[in-house]
DNA sequence: ATACTGAATTTTGAATTCAAAATGCAAACG
DNA sequence: CGTTTGCATTTTGAATTCAAAATTCAGTAT
């Protein structure tokens, strides 16, 4: 009968039919990171209709969509621009990701289990081993990672939704060509400073080490910009 | 010559034109957070868009970015429904109002002049007021007032901006009906003590008192969802 | 009577169309 | 020779149109 069938079929979930915007949305914020589409530049709407072979319905609504991102800005009647990225914006950003990396921290603390603490140690071998090496690309890939992964420990979706927003806004200062050494070691000793913190499960210590981290690489990735007008 | 016509002219601030789909952002926030358009709901699109006489096209474009900051969801192929609050809505939003608030006051102690403060001072006698007149409703609008206003000393646009967009999601609970006069009492010697923080410029202790008083909301609020399930 | 089937209707996603605004350009004027 | 003015072109905002998907509902079979 019936029933019995209807019981043996498992729930599986649905199969993910995006919106073309969606599917926007997230190659745009690709060009604009990457930097393909460089800060200051009129967003060619046309153009990019014809790349991704879609409408200018489904283009303008992912415009709507970065433009709350803050990534590009639009003027009435005059389409949309990348945004500049500013000191003044990182001097408004960096104190936000500060307290938000603070707060994941503390309640990562709370909530992560051995296993969890086990994957953050690995991630932060593999970034030492790249500090070791030098290799400022693995570097800040196992860095990402670490952040990653304690905002994810820290089980609030909304918080993680706002510190990548947040990040992907200033992702595209492409800082990662210059670091001081002294700066680079002292960024690898505040890590070391984490990793004991969240081993311990101390949450307040660790919002504070994870809260000054972002501070001193504000003051880096502003003095990285200050020599690079490009990205202003 | 024309040089003393074009140095004669002011520079005004432009004429804002707003596009269609903004101006309906804001009219369907207000629909939301006002009630009329009751969580779980499915948002009538058709009806919408006759109500304001547009097409379906900005009112989409105005969907898409309400989705994005929470207040509807986006199913695909199935329209926008309003987005219940549930008891884990507000454990997620709230710790992170309480950072953000107390970064804000912080970042207040730092730039706010005595105007400023004066300011605030009013706002507060005014709520002082409301509650020995227990008027709730004037005490909540002064009450937001008092956190705008040192969210605007703040002096970050894009912390400010969060902020709202976080409390525009939370505003949709309508406890304005329930808080015992205990909390209540609370609540307001807890706005005493950020008074003599601000007076002081003592921002890590304005800060450690904002976060406290917005986990104590977080509680109280929690506790008339509780009992009022249709917020649920 | 109840549950399934399938066609009609409605709703949604996206392309196209249309009007208004902005931009570029060349001619006219000082 | 440099400005300004008016026109043609392009770009943008919004309505309309069209196709695909979902929903509704009546009819059928069990």
């Amino acid at each position: 009968m019936a029933e019995v069938a209807r019981e043996s079929l498992e729930l599986e979930r649905p199969i993910v039919r995006r919106s073309l915007h969606d599917e926007l949305v997230e190659r745009l914020r690709v060009l604009i990171t990457e930097g393909e589409l460089e800060p200051g530049v009129k967003v060619p709407e046309k153009a990019l209709c014809d790349r991704y072979a879609v409408s200018r319905t489904p283009m303008r609504e992912a415009l709507k969509v970065l433009a709350r991102e803050g990534l590009v800005e639009l003027v009435p009647n005059r389409g949309a621009t990348v945004t500049r990225l500013t000191v003044a914006d990182l001097d408004e950003v960096f104190p936000i990701m500060g307290v938000l990396e603070a707060l994941a921290g503390e309640l990562a603390c709370k909530n992560i289990d051995d296993a969890g603490v086990a994957k953050i140690e690995r991630h932060h071998a593999q970034m030492a081993q790249c500090y070791e090496q030098r290799d400022l690309k693995g570097y800040f890939s196992s860095n990402q990672e670490i952040h990653e992964a304690i905002s994810a420990a820290a089980g609030n979706p909304t918080l993680t939704g706002m510190q990548s927003a947040l990040a992907g806004r200033i992702r595209r200062a492409r800082y990662l060509a210059n670091m001081s050494d002294a700066r680079w070691e002292e960024a690898v000793a505040e890590h070391e400073a984490m990793l004991k913190a969240l081993r311990e499960r101390d949450g307040t210590r660790l919002g504070a080490i994870l809260r000054t981290h972002l501070e001193n690489k504000c003051a880096t990735v502003k003095d990285a910009i200050g020599r690079d007008r490009s990205t202003a």
